[in-house]
DNA sequence: TGAGATATGTAATTTCGACTACATATTCAC
DNA sequence: GTGAATATGTAGTCGAAATTACATATCTCA
């Protein structure tokens, strides 16, 4: 059973792999769709053809993200091997990476996608919040574990640890942004390891 | 020599101080000028008669930010007796008030203003970059002060913890934004502060 | 008191950016 | 080949937000 009408002129794929580097490069309210219709080749028609809108292509380029490049810190947390701590570790550098694989250095796109924009906007902003919440929950369930498994003392605080490393992390990205260099986020990041010689 | 014409009907430094709040509540591209006149009880063009544009008033708010509300940390930094460690950690605490004093609990408006924002306001964003840079060159005086006076150990790497504090403090206003409480963010701190036991 | 100067309110204007109407083009099913 | 279905390009529309035109109001100075 093909499809019937004239096919699509162009990969959505490939387009929305455009949209997500865009996005993440810009942030939410930094794109146009004309910017972005321009960098795929293609007239707003045929982006509305294939999309429902903006906002739309926003939330699958949120979902392509950790499936891709965004998946750094989260991925290290959870498949280093080894002590909590050098999960932590690897976690932390990860997130150095990619806040500089941005393709503007802008940081991670989920913690600067959209930060203090339009009210308009405030549904992606609050579920941008979620995302982070969320990044920090998992970084606590890994810490608790750590603990089950008496890697870590069983007195420490995993809440507080796991807000201290998200606010790293975020604040890691503001750093790329703000031209910091590799060797200074490591730097950074190492020095922020000595606070969890628990 | 009093002024000729009618006066000015509205007060035009509680109108920068108005304008000062929502900015930091919401941000640049968050606050509309309509809203800001309306919150100031004026129409259009009482405002455009008293100042030149949004962007302007914007400048005179950043200017007026460390001279009230805004300065917190950079006071601490500078005015807390005692050793180097001692105002690093005030400055930190103070930083975490800031955040928390955001009329939106919305973190520091240098910090936070225009993170990533449209490309017109691009100008706006890189004065933003340029005075969280001179935060990090402050910390990382008052660093090297603390080493000249012996005391802090003679190797550290002044740019390197200046960065890191940044780094904690840039992190802490989204994590105020993010919805995290007075003591979870005093948490963060401690912890950090435990990073600087150098 | 009147002339000059500045402020205000109403109601635009202007610009920009997301989104779309519509005519045309390309494909599939039969 | 014809018709149904979907895509594309041109050229808009539509709404939102900063900014302003202009008539009027209020003040100082002579």
């Amino acid at each position: 059973m093909a499809v019937r009408g004239r096919p699509r002129g162009f990969d959505r794929d490939a387009a929305l792999a455009k949209a997500m580097q865009l996005f993440w490069a810009k942030g939410y309210e930094g794109v146009q769709l004309a910017e972005l219709t321009a960098a795929v080749g293609i007239n707003p028609p045929s982006f509305y053809a294939a999309v429902q809108s903006k906002e739309a292509i926003h939330r699958e380029a949120l979902d392509l993200y950790p499936a891709t490049a965004g998946d750094g810190s989260m991925a290290a947390l959870r498949d280093t091997p080894g002590t909590t701590t050098d999960a932590v570790h690897a976690m932390l550098l990860a997130s150095v990476e990619v806040a500089l694989a941005s393709p503007s250095a802008g940081g991670c796109m989920d913690s600067l996608g959209l930060v203090n924009g339009q009210d308009q906007n405030a549904a992606l902003r609050d579920d941008l919040r979620a995302l982070r919440r969320t990044t920090a929950t998992l970084i606590r369930d890994r810490l608790e574990r750590g603990v089950r498994e008496a890697d870590l003392p069983a007195d420490i605080d995993a809440e507080r640890v796991a807000t201290f490393c998200a606010t790293v992390m975020q604040g890691l990205s503001l750093q790329a942004q703000d031209g910091a260099s590799r060797d200074m986020l490591i730097g950074v990041v190492e020095t922020a390891m000595t606070a969890l010689d628990i």
